[in-house]
RNA sequence: GGCGGCGUAGCUCAGCUGGUUAGAGCGUGGGCUUCAUAAUCCCGAGGUCGCAGGUUCGAGUCCUGCCGCCGCUACCA
């Protein structure tokens, strides 16, 4: 059987702020346990991510901050790198769309992607009109101006939005709008963009996303929420056509020859999901496989594209990003042939993730309300496995879901150290103290021993199946279960007792505890790496360990284990929370 | 307004294309055990599956209406 392969991305997060746990939670931890469990299987697998630099989100904050956008985004690409790799979320390729050694890269990719789709002509250049700030000197981003809502009269309303009334709005609906560069009233100009037209995709679109409905045909289990929204975008109110460039000079300037270019850079999530491109194509000058190596992964069939996103992404993933590619095919099939842009695979996206602190009401991750809970800040005190693992457990798939400090602490004592922990740690300290270190022969094996041994080879089956159809929390679900079929079996065996009596049956019952131990090493690596290692060494596995398909082999008695440690800290809460 | 989602045991959630007494984990009540970070294991209690209709031999599962919460509506994962 050919080597499967999958090219894997995670949303690009912008850099301009720290990343907290509802990130992590949204694509990232997913993403790291779909890739680990991949390679698990034998997959050749490149893992994409990087910062997204461009656009007005980083130009604003540097703004407020006072600092040079340059400056903030080197900052805080390099403090999500720090924060990743902390949480053992190991990209092969960490980008940035405007750091230095990736801005050439990217911008040839961007600029190459928007040339190849004007070529074939599916740009409309449109005069549209814009507030413009003398004083500034620019067009002003709709976030950047202010002004009375026209529905209730808020005069606080941004250009996009007014936040209390919800309802959004062009930015020339505002009354008295006012700059928030200068403070001065900007005045009503003509600007030219182009725009996607999307309209002239949208039936290929919704054929794609339709024949995504039936995973049996399209390999892929596509999640619901994705489709819905999708296709319920599709059908209830069409595809206009979109503006793919901004007035605004930070960013990847617009490659054309043409005066009304001039002083224009590509929308930023036109260039943001080309980062997965260009960071690729750096990956791959990085490993000496050339300039033109990413072609393999992005314009071949036989790989498969898989993004992680959080919920508010959905629609540009599904929608506006396959129109780009399909917009560079020369030919109007829908998955494009080799030698083009290949159309994702799957699309998973994970809800948002509330925030509940001991005492107080459910509420959104807010950084100005100070509600968030940064991953700087949670890797200074906790192990990262405990949050992978809780990330994991209540992950938002199918809705939003809350991150509950209390139950936070309460799964880490009572699950991942009580089921888990507990029976590694039972297990080896048998192993040491009764039988040197040594796992005992198997022996004649009875009914039971056999129906626990099976188990290791259903669970290792069934979250196999889990994780293919990307449902994160179920396939742990089943890893769990494994460590308490464990624990069951050992307090049914009870060699503790038979130690005294009957070591041929104490070593029969410690070698399968032994070998289920063994198997759940594998299991929990995609999930709890850090931990799995500590589990490898005390079992003495060798660096194959992670291996999916001889998950449930059987080591020799006679193995020697290695040195036993706790694998999982009990959390105190009162610790925890201070007193 | 349009589109989409959610509403199932005290809590967090599973329930695929409708089919035997509605499940898991935690929590709670009771019990066994001692190898283990007083962890484990066994047994039990606990649900009119938001409300009201409808389709069906049969609906948590499909349809309609309603109530409540939430998201998106194109520069906050």
């Amino acid at each position: 059987m050919p080597r499967r392969r999958f090219l894997i991305t995670a949303a690009l997060p912008y850099s301009n702020g720290r990343l907290h746990v509802g990130h992590i939670a949204g694509a990232y931890v997913p993403a790291d346990i779909y890739v680990r469990y991949l390679r698990a299987t034998g997959a050749d697998v490149r893992f994409i991510c990087g910062s997204d630099d461009n656009g007005v989100a980083a130009l604003k904050t540097a703004r407020e901050q006072n600092r040079a956008v340059e400056e903030l985004t080197a900052h805080y690409n390099a403090s999500q790198q720090r924060d990743f790799a902390g949480l053992g979320i190991e990209f092969d390729i960490f980008g940035g769309t405007h750091q230095p050694e990736y801005v050439d890269i990217h911008e040839r990719f961007s600029q190459d992607f928007f040339l190849k789709i004007h070529e074939k002509g599916l740009f409309t250049k449109r005069t549209a009109e814009q507030l413009y700030d003398l004083e500034a000197k620019q067009f002003l981003p709709d976030r950047f101006v202010r002004g009375t809502c026209p529905h209730c009269a808020n005069d606080q309303a941004f250009g996009d939005q007014c936040e209390e009334c919800g309802r959004s709005m062009d930015q020339t609906g505002l009354i008295h709008p006012v700059s928030m560069l200068s403070g001065t009233t900007p005045e009503l100009r003509k600007t030219i963009h182009w725009y996607l037209r999307l309209d002239r995709l949208q039936s290929r679109l919704s054929s794609w996303l339709a024949g995504k409905k039936d995973a049996r045909a399209c390999g892929a289990v596509w999640r619901p929420t994705v489709l819905n929204q999708s296709l319920g975008r599709i059908e209830s109110e069409g595809l206009p056509e979109r503006a793919m460039t901004r007035d605004l000079t930070w960013g990847v300037p617009v490659p054309l020859d043409d005066p009304d270019a001039k002083g224009k850079s590509l929308y930023v999530w036109f260039d943001a999901p080309i980062g997965y491109v260009s960071f690729t194509a750096a990956l791959c000058k990085q490993q000496g496989e050339g300039a033109d190596g990413y072609a393999h992964w992005w314009k071949d069939p036989d790989c498969k594209v898989v993004h992680f996103i959080g919920e508010d992404n959905i629609v540009f993933h599904a929608i506006t990003w396959p129109a780009m590619m399909l917009a560079t095919h020369d030919s109007d099939s829908l998955q494009g042939k080799l030698g083009e842009y290949q159309l994702p695979h799957n699309v998973v996206a994970n809800s948002f993730l509330n925030i509940k602190f001991p005492g107080k009401e459910e509420e959104k991750i807010s950084k100005s309300r100070g509600s968030a809970i940064w991953i700087e800040d949670y890797l200074k005190s906790f192990d990262p496995d405990p949050l992978r693992y809780y990330l994991t457990a209540v992950a938002p798939e199918a809705a939003r879901t809350a991150f509950d400090l209390d139950d936070f602490i309460a799964r880490n004592n009572g699950e991942l150290l009580n089921a888990l922990g507990n029976f590694f740690n039972r297990t080896m300290t048998f192993v040491h103290n009764y039988f040197d270190g040594k796992v005992p022969p198997a022996g004649q094996r009875d009914e039971q021993d056999g129906r626990q041994l099976e188990r290791r080879i259903q669970a290792r089956d069934r979250a196999g199946e889990e994780l293919e159809a990307c449902h994160f929390k179920a396939a742990l679900g089943e890893v769990m279960a494994l460590a308490r079929a464990g624990n069951a079996y050992f307090d049914a065996t009870k060699p503790f007792l038979s130690r005294k009596n009957d070591m041929a049956a104490c070593g029969r019952a410690v070698n399968v505890c032994f070998q289920t131990a063994r198997t759940l090493t594998a299991l929990i690596a995609p999930f709890l790496p850090f931990t799995a290692d500590r589990c490898a060494g005390m079992l003495n596995l060798g660096e194959g360990y992670r291996n999916w398909a001889s998950a449930a082999d059987e080591l020799p008695e006679g193995h020697r284990l290695g040195p036993t440690q706790l694998l999982i800290k009990k959390l105190d809460p009162k610790e925890v929370f201070g007193s």
